[in-house]
RNA sequence: GUGGGUGUAGCUCAGCUGGCAGAGCGCCAGGUUGUGGUCCUGGAUGUCGUGGGUUCAAGUCCCAUCACUCACCCCA
């Protein structure tokens, strides 16, 4: 073995990845039947974005980011989340001055450097939406109810959804400064007290219990909202108990990214060890005009694809999501043979049969076996005897029943006794 | 970035205080010259993660390095 992977990089395979495909699936069908289109964003783009729209003071943008030189010396970046540049493209080709809100939809990588572990990992599968141009609450409730009915698609039982609000542009600073005076009473070590300084809400999910127990009787969000603010957390809140989706309230729940405001929430599976969120999102109401564009508020998520493959497999075991099944499988004995079953399964094929068939010249009993691991309900048998005959043998491979069918019928039959 | 654990066949792993490289599963073939799933028999596959060191002798001990993994951190 000359070559790996580069690391923290995951990939998948038969049959585990059609686990991968199921959950992009699931996601995109709750989207799709909500009004929300598909958009291709480019993977890399002008490193100013991300540090603009991201926040400089995010640890994903200070240390994590992949940014690299182009051979014109333009300094690009590949994509560490989505929103920003999913924004940067509405607002270039100006999709918000049509009705709003714009309702949007994408996945694939996105790339963050940091020390892999389970469920992290450097080139990571999002998949993500967006709802742009629009304040109403009634939306925040629609993303939620579509990654909800995402995760319920693939059978998760166990998904919690957690649930605050960063108050807005008018409130969030007088919190933060109470905060921050809160936290520079207390004995902190050197690190903490920094985070303090640059993103003090950070300091409230630290996971250590020294520093949980010390934060324990910190001012929270929400007795520091703006009327208007409080206003829109209820009514969100309000709408999820119309839907029965339950959530829990947690008022130190932050989020890494620098433009999130009001409306917060993750998505928490308990299987998972540390990485344990699966999914994530908010308001954004001022990343717009942080990237240079008008005021233009939004709303999205961004689910993770690989957690969410962790998640379906500690909850049905791997293998869970099976693969495409072979409905049919074609056993030939010799060349001849081999170019009249390869016709067959051909033509099955445009017939819309899932079907298969031994390669390489194998023997009968090995063909057979082919035929058993396939799952196919049916084996085609063909042979120098059969042709002759212009006729194949059927064989009911649960059963080991077997009959005789001429060749002119052969797909017909078939697509008769598998029900099509 | 910090700290722990692990790297041996395609997979899961055993290999004691250094002394001939192993098992199960899988794969291939035969038992059954045209019939799978069970059973029996046989077979193939290894730079023991990589590089150095100690030793008559290293999978085993030492150092370095790479990867994986768990936690912190970060976040999807």
């Amino acid at each position: 073995m000359t070559f790996q992977a580069p690391k923290g990089v995951p990939e998948f395979w038969p049959p585990r990845s059609a686990t991968l495909t199921a959950v992009r699936t699931a996601f995109a069908d709750a989207a799709e039947r909500a009004g929300y289109g598909y958009i291709e964003v480019p993977v890399f783009e002008e490193t100013q974005l991300f540090a603009r729209g991201v926040g400089e003071s995010t640890d994903v943008v200070s240390k994590e980011m992949y940014t690299f030189e182009d051979r014109g010396g333009r300094s690009l970046t590949l994509r560490p989340e989505f929103t920003a540049g999913v924004l940067r493209s509405v607002l270039e080709h100006n999709l918000h001055t049509g009705q709003l809100p714009v309702k949007l939809w994408t996945t694939g990588p996105a790339f963050r450097y940091e020390r892999p572990q389970a469920g992290r990992y450097r080139q990571f599968q999002q998949f993500d939406l967006e709802a742009i141009g629009t304040e109403d609450p009634t939306v925040d409730a629609e993303t939620i109810a579509i990654a909800w009915d995402g995760y319920q698609a693939l059978g998760l039982s166990r998904v919690r959804l957690l649930l605050n609000t960063l108050g807005c542009k008018e409130c969030r600073p007088l919190y933060r400064a109470a905060l921050q005076d809160f936290l520079r009473a207390l004995d902190l070590d050197e690190a903490t007290r920094q985070r303090a300084e640059i993103n003090p809400l950070r300091v409230l999910d630290d996971k250590r219990p020294e520093v949980r127990a010390k934060v324990d009787a910190a001012p929270l969000i929400t007795d520091h909202l703006c009327a208007s603010c409080k206003a829109h957390h209820d009514q969100v809140r309000e709408l999820l108990a119309d839907l029965s989706i339950p959530w829990e309230d947690t008022p130190r729940l932050v989020r890494g990214l620098d433009y999130y405001t009001r409306t917060t929430y993750e998505f928490d599976h308990p299987m998972l060890g540390a990485q344990s969120g699966i999914g994530g999102g908010g308001r954004y109401d001022g990343l717009s005009e942080d990237i240079g564009g008008p005021p233009l508020p939004g709303i999205g998520f961004a689910v993770g694809v690989d957690r969410i493959i962790l998640a379906v497999e500690a909850e049905h075991g791997p293998g869970a999501a099976g693969q495409a099944r072979c409905e049919v499988y074609g056993v030939p004995l010799g060349e001849r043979a081999a170019r009249a079953v390869f016709g067959l399964v051909t033509e099955l094929r445009r017939a819309g049969v899932a079907a298969d068939m031994a390669f390489g010249g194998k023997g009968l009993k090995g063909a057979m076996k082919g035929a058993d691991r396939s799952g196919a309900a049916f084996a085609v048998i063909l042979g120098e005897r059969d042709l002759a005959a212009g006729s194949a043998q059927v064989k009911t491979l649960e059963t080991g029943e077997q009959s005789e069918v001429p060749l002119t019928e052969i797909v017909m039959k078939l697509k008769e006794r598998l029900g099509k």
